[in-house]
DNA sequence: CAAAAAATGAACTGATCGGTTTACAATGAG
DNA sequence: CTCATTGTAAACCGATCAGTTCATTTTTTG
């Protein structure tokens, strides 16, 4: 009659598993408190125990499922109907929006402190996130389309432009707490840029 | 007779910073333990405590150095003579080979991970080390041996284009321990690529 | 050499933390 | 209602940690 794995048992596992989830985010790992991760999951730490043997398990647990997340949010393909320059700029601004979010920018600063400490986890990050995403439009670049317009030879080089295009000065500032969340039209604007300096380096001979 | 400010008093104080740099950078700030810092640096935690009112203080005290070495381990402007090509081949080397040094990824790590705890510090991290990188960029982008090369309108966008180009996935992964410390070969050649990006942006019309 | 300044080691305080236990209450199914 | 499951609150344990104290030793220096 049980339905999973042995790890879950009770129906408090989500409310933990989101607590624990503001927590760590916000503190990381040894910043963050488990009594305080119960408490803001209002839980008590008897029954977060029973559900995690101990802190860094369920510190893992959270961030597995925000891998996840992010590997399920990764962007909607119906932009490859669309003119290639419209296509790119949807790409961008898509991706900025999420590497300036909060929740973005959070767990990125949380894999880059813990990633010694927990080996695994920077691997898994990688794997899930930006790995994903830059197989994703390195896809989109080989597609035939794409091809008419620009002379990409190597797409895989080709998409870890593009990404690296979108990580600038903007996002490395909003990781470093010099400036809050990005407006609509500076995220615009930055994509823009993005595709302008793209399309620049594999224009047609 | 005192030569100094009211923080500084006696001779180990050296050996103090680089102690706690060693461990901070390595550990973080949580991580890191008074007693292992004390006895990293061959001093006594009491001898610590007389040069640093706390833990806080002293952490400061060595990203406040750290960020003074990024400083003046800015590029040597030799590179101004030669061909534009070359000089901007220079640049991209020495800055790809700083940002993937075990020396530039620790302090990376640590100020992106303590930067909301401490909120003056990344702050400072950024204004003497990527801003000041940048503005440096820019100026060299000013030059009229630039200009006669290259169709620069924005120096100071061109400049976090250029830096944007060095930021890349061979980065990405080392910060997040996907992979070790880089080879020579590779290194330089993400410096072609980031050369050509560049001037692929900025020919002239 | 002698006095002052700087450093030491070790013990100690008070607080926090991860994790456990226990005695009790809420829940829910037959 | 009954009984087993699930959750709660709070005390508790052992360890660690930041920071202090102090009696003693080392180093500086006049």
């Amino acid at each position: 009659m049980n339905m999973q794995a042995q790890t879950r048992k009770g129906r408090k596992f989500d409310q933990v598993i989101d607590g624990a989830r503001n927590i760590f985010l916000s503190q990381g790992f040894e910043g963050a408190s488990v009594d305080v991760i119960a408490r803001q999951a209002g839980v008590s730490k008897a029954t977060l125990y029973s559900y995690f043997p101990d802190k860094q398990a369920l510190f893992m647990a959270v961030l597995n499922q925000e891998c996840d997340l992010q590997r399920r949010a990764q962007m909607d393909i119906e932009f490859l109907q669309r003119d290639v320059r419209d296509a790119l700029h949807h790409l961008a601004y898509s991706m900025l929006e999420f590497l300036m979010s909060d929740e973005g920018v959070s767990i990125f600063r949380v894999c880059v402190a813990e990633a010694q400490r927990f080996p695994e986890l920077g691997r898994a990050f990688y794997e899930t996130g930006p790995s994903t995403a830059m197989s994703h439009v390195a896809g989109y670049l080989s597609t035939p389309k794409v091809g008419d317009m620009l002379d990409i030879d190597d797409p895989m080089k080709a998409a870890d432009l593009f990404m690296k295009l979108c990580r600038g000065d903007l996002m490395l500032r909003r990781i470093l707490c010099v400036s809050s969340e990005a407006t609509h039209e500076e995220v615009s604007e930055a994509a823009d840029e993005v595709v302008a300096t793209f399309m620049a380096r594999y224009r047609k001979a």
